[in-house]
DNA sequence: GGCGGATAGTAACATTTGATACTAATTTGG
DNA sequence: CCAAATTAGTATCAAATGTTACTATCCGCC
């Protein structure tokens, strides 16, 4: 350990002393560096669903929500890909009208609708799916198998804390 | 080794065999975790600026910019707060506006300007920086000092791999 | 069993954000 | 040197996003 020399690289060090003379280096500070990744994470993968298949980012995360599914009821689809009502209503508008999915009212809840894919939805859910799961292959890849376990872990934990 | 049962809750679970009936789980999709995490620690952040000083996401990244150094000409601020032109454009004069920054013209580029905080303005980075460091430290507090240090080795390799 | 409050979804409006294109100044290279 | 291409910054318009409030339905409780 004796080559230890840059430690000020890594995360959460601490500007000057004590509250006085603090300074905040952006290029270093957490919140920062993780919105740029996100966003050069989403960006990378916007590309598969946005550039080729004209998909909002909202429109595709209802997709592969409801790729794995035959139905749902739409009240169900907000908590599952973190978007609020009025942004699903608009991702399900946006599908609706490409023939992406169908919308029907729910018998048990006469205010609510239950959305399916087509098959033209599915079909497109198909083809998209592989590429993006080779996109997040690819990236992962560059990490070892450790690096995404704690990486993982450490997800994890943030996101608890946050919750 | 003999309990690893869970093993398909970590990152990278692909989802059926190949190419055909593949699925992709959201929940457990790498890029849209990222993006969820992200978006909880920015708004954890928020409170700090947003709610207490009514800043702008942008206007704070310049904001944190320039309490290092005393001025900076502006076409420089875009690279290292990952703004465009007309976010920072932006930013500039909501700031200027509310007297924290004060812009003169570049002599060296008349095309230019050069950014300096305000009295004003050095006051507002002092009260804000405190607390925007204790978020960071309170949030990292969650993780071991290893568990920061792949975090943040990590981020830096899937940053690179997109840059 | 019906009245008060909650919930699903959307319309309509306001605000933010993004894209285009313009002005003025600078750099390039012929 | 000077015409052509580039760059800094902003105005202007288009599109996306957030906010409010409305309708219809459902739930809970007196």
């Amino acid at each position: 350990m004796a080559g230890r020399t840059n430690e000020a690289r890594s995360l959460a060090a601490k500007g000057g002393s004590e509250g006085e003379g603090a300074v905040l280096d952006l290029q270093r500070y957490f919140p920062y560096r993780l919105a740029r990744l996100a966003e050069q994470v989403s960006l990378a993968v916007a590309e598969v669903y946005s550039e080729r298949f004209a998909l909002t980012r909202q429109e595709w995360r209802v997709l592969a929500l409801l790729g794995g599914r035959s139905e749902i009821a739409t009240k169900q689809v907000g908590p599952l890909t973190t978007l609020d009502k009025m942004q699903v209503s608009r991702a399900m508008q946006g599908l609706e009208a490409r023939g992406i999915v169908t919308r029907k009212s729910d018998p048990d809840d006469r205010r609510g609708l239950i959305v399916s894919l087509t098959p033209t939805g599915r079909a497109l859910y198909r083809k998209i799916v592989p590429f993006a799961l080779a996109r997040e292959t690819k990236l992962l890849s560059v990490l070892t198998a450790e690096e995404a376990e704690v990486l993982d872990r450490a997800m994890r934990k943030l996101s608890a804390e946050l919750g």
